[in-house]
RNA sequence: GUGGCCGUAGCUCAGCUGGUAGAGCAUCAGUUUGUGGUACUGAGGGUCGCGGGUUCGAGCCCCGUCGGUCACCCCA
């Protein structure tokens, strides 16, 4: 065993799988970009306090956030989540709204890893601030749901729900607290505490001994006002117009505290039932007026990569992509001639890679082969002795002749035809 | 934070009721005195996570610890 490896949660994404987390920010920015959506890059760090606005009721907040004193005396912390930072963003900066961005990067949450669940994790995320339209809603999530399928996904849910104003919320969470009160001795021991903090949240427990009280718990449809209403019905028209199939969870509360009205959870079929949230979102109009900017409606997603990754291998969907070079050159001579071949082949945007160390001309014809490169540019004594360069095809059948010698001078323009 | 399972070469793993370590793949080299993909041959590489204990003797048993993994919790 080595004496250093990852800290728990943290992990070292090698190739191919580099590439592929690459290849999903680019899917995720050119469908972002193709609706307006342009990218925001906020720090990795921020002020305690940012954070803190999510919600004290939110354990994403009081127990897992990594924070510390800096040496300047300042109580930070990496971010938990994008929302805040944006949100912060936004009030430091006051653009003109709609403020339509898409970010992505890495966010630290202190919990236990497990599949689908690192301590630091990466999220692609879309929010909208300043408008309060509910077909903005509907916009986003339609956004997301694109996304799936730019990445080749079908087996994607969506589920809605709605939190109502924050009158409707509080008075719903009222009702809940009273009905799980009543019944409080069958809650299973972890959902007793959890009704004393934030009812709203028993009703995400997984626990089986829950799910009765869960099942006859008052619905927030009853409590909804009728702008809040009127809110939810027009996401769901909306929806139905754009024939994105969706189901109306009355359970789906989702874990941060600033979510009013519109929530909605993309779940992969794939993935059993603990960590098959591949991603979520929802509305949060009070949240940037808490960060002291004026009152703003916000609502907006972010979505998981190693859940959304998981699923996709669960479909056989979006692979790895390939890197390949073009060309490989063996040189052995010494190497000062592979040096300059590689320059003057880079030059023009062929790409191009070669053996170092003067190995054997077998070594280095496998080192060609494992590279993927159509073709190779072998150079031995007599080569450079007179100037010239073999171009070897390494992707077609092996024959005898296959190969070519060429002047030195020639292979530029060899090349630049060979490759097109 | 709680619990189950696991921890042997770079990777995937084998190792019977305790007798001081093995395979496949990968790497490197050779068979081929300049030329890859197949085949064959060989080589390098392990204080069996770490620390204690039991024993004449521990990879194998016991305790602890660290790490991994899965689940709860939480959430993406």
């Amino acid at each position: 065993m080595p004496e250093f490896r990852t800290s728990p949660g943290m992990r070292d994404i090698l190739a191919p799988e580099s590439a592929r987390w690459r290849a999903f920010v680019e899917v995720f920015a050119r469908v972002a970009g193709a609706a307006g959506y342009q990218q925001v890059m906020s720090p990795l760090l921020e002020d305690l306090g940012v954070f803190q606005r999510i919600g004290d009721a939110t354990d994403v907040v009081t127990k897992e956030m990594y924070d510390f004193i800096d040496k300047g005396g300042r109580h930070v912390a990496l971010r938990p989540e994008l929302t805040a930072s944006i949100c912060r963003a936004f009030v430091q900066h006051r653009p003109t709204t709609p403020w339509k961005v898409w970010s992505t990067g890495s966010q630290f949450r202190y919990e236990r890893p497990q599949r689908g669940r690192f301590r630091q994790f990466d999220q692609v995320d879309i929010e909208v601030l300043g408008a309060d339209d509910p077909y903005v809603d509907v916009e986003v999530i339609a956004l997301g749901w694109e996304f799936y399928r730019a990445l080749g996904l079908r087996q994607v849910a969506l589920q809605i729900n709605t939190l109502g104003e924050p009158d409707d919320r509080a008075r719903y969470v009222e009702a809940l607290r009273v009905h799980f009160q009543a019944k409080f001795d069958s809650l299973s021991p972890e959902s007793q505490a959890t009704s004393q903090k934030n009812p709203l949240r028993v009703l995400d427990s997984k626990r089986a001994q829950d799910q009765a009280l869960i099942a006859s718990a008052p619905l927030i449809a009853d409590f909804l006002s009728r702008d809040a209403a009127a809110h939810f019905a027009t996401v769901q028209a909306g929806l139905e117009s754009l024939a994105i199939p969706f189901t109306i969870d009355p359970s789906l509360v989702r874990g941060l505290d600033y979510y009013r009205r519109t929530t909605f959870e993309y779940q992969g079929a794939t993935l059993d039932s603990a960590q098959n949230a591949l991603g979520g979102g929802g509305r949060y109009d009070g949240l940037v007026e808490s960060l002291g900017g004026p009152p703003t409606p916000g609502v907006g997603f972010a979505l998981g990569l190693d859940r959304t990754l998981i699923a996709c291998d669960d479909e056989g969907v979006f692979p790895a992509p390939v890197v390949d070079v073009d060309v490989f050159v063996v040189d052995t001579t010494g190497g000062e001639e592979a040096l300059a071949i590689t320059a003057s082949l880079r030059a023009i945007g062929v790409r191009v890679d070669r053996a170092f160390d003067n190995r054997s001309m077998k070594s280095q014809m496998k080192a060609a082969d494992r590279s993927g490169a159509q073709f190779a540019v072998i150079v031995g004594s007599d080569e450079l002795a007179a100037g010239s360069v073999v171009v070897r095809p390494l992707r077609a059948e092996r024959t005898e002749d296959s190969q070519t010698t060429i002047p030195r001078l020639d292979l530029i323009s060899y090349m630049q035809k060979a490759l097109r």
